[in-house]
DNA sequence: AAAGATTGACAGTTCAATCTTA
DNA sequence: TAAGATTGAACTGTCAATCTTT
């Protein structure tokens, strides 16, 4: 492809496509296989990453609707649609906060959980397998370069920066809520 | 993430998702960020692969529609869709092939390519910026381990395998097609 | 005003079924 | 029989407008 691009067009700065369109090409397939996976369990790609998002939480397995727009990227009306979906086939309860009435929190039910761990399990073989082309150096250099290249989007990007912590949230605790009862603790 | 991961699961294998989840996560920034530069033309993301992988093939700038559909990774139908867009905006024409007229050959018009060449020099300059934080050395290997990946779905994905040659021409020339009368060579 | 969530209109994608040609 | 392309149904996502709460 690159030597297409230099045979027609010489000089043409093409360097950047080389990350790039990989970057993209790499995340259509791997997409396709992730959701292949996960169409085992009748989940889809996106569904599967909220009941992640509510898992790894921790107790009580809670989190609000825009904190789980920022987890998965997503457009405010897109996720309501996704939770409907999610609730009618009662994986997760949608239920008003009492501190703030305009917010949404979230809840993984007990079948949400199941279902999520179940999926989980071969999904990471899953993905151990997509990646079995790659030793462990390379896995580490590229999860590191991936990282900086996220760190800046995330930084740049007004749409989904939240406005308190989130990403700068890496400091002592998971994540700080106030109101947990967090029997487990 | 990985740390709530291993706060709530201990001992669970993780690792990839250093990987995946990240190039997941960066497609879909990239993905955002192209398509937002790409609206100025009035393109979508898909739009200008088709109009690029067209330019890119060298005069008369004709592929098949299988082709593009492995060239994009794109269902049949989904495709066809894509066509009548293009074709509808006069920067491509379909015609039957004349040697087997169950395929159709997609030309790009003039229009087709000075649109796709305005919009790349724009996309070009963004993707440069996009990649701002990343240093050449950091590129190069991140192309270098991306490429070892996308060799790896290809050849083992069916789905978009064409019969002959594709990714397996890699040796001699740069795409063999055996019609083009190739006047610039 | 402004933020959070929902709604409805709309566009784009996949999938299975179909049609034509090899 | 099978391959290439098209069609139509169903689904999923975005966007702009709206409603409630702060």
């Amino acid at each position: 492809m690159l030597e297409q691009w230099e045979a027609e067009i010489p000089g043409l700065p093409v360097a950047p496509i080389r990350v790039i369109a990989r970057i993209l090409r790499a995340g259509q397939h791997l997409e396709h296989e992730v959701t292949r996976g996960l169409s085992a369990h009748g989940l889809g790609n996106r569904e599967f990453d909220v009941l992640s998002a509510l898992r790894r939480s921790g107790p009580p397995y809670s989190l609000t609707a825009t904190e789980l727009r920022h987890a998965i990227l997503f457009s405010s009306g897109g996720l309501t649609n996704l939770l409907v979906r999610l609730e009618r086939t009662g994986l997760v309860m949608r239920e008003q906060d009492n501190d703030d009435r305009r917010v949404v929190q979230v809840v993984l039910t007990d079948a949400g959980r199941e279902l999520q761990e179940a999926a989980m399990t071969l999904d990471l073989e899953h993905e151990e397998r997509l990646l079995a082309r790659l030793d462990e150096a390379q896995r580490e250099t590229l999860a590191g370069t991936l990282q900086t290249l996220l760190i800046g989007f995330e930084l740049a990007d007004t749409r989904w920066r939240p406005r308190r912590g989130h990403l700068a949230s890496r400091a002592p605790r998971v994540r700080g809520r106030l109101d947990s009862p967090d029997p487990a603790a």
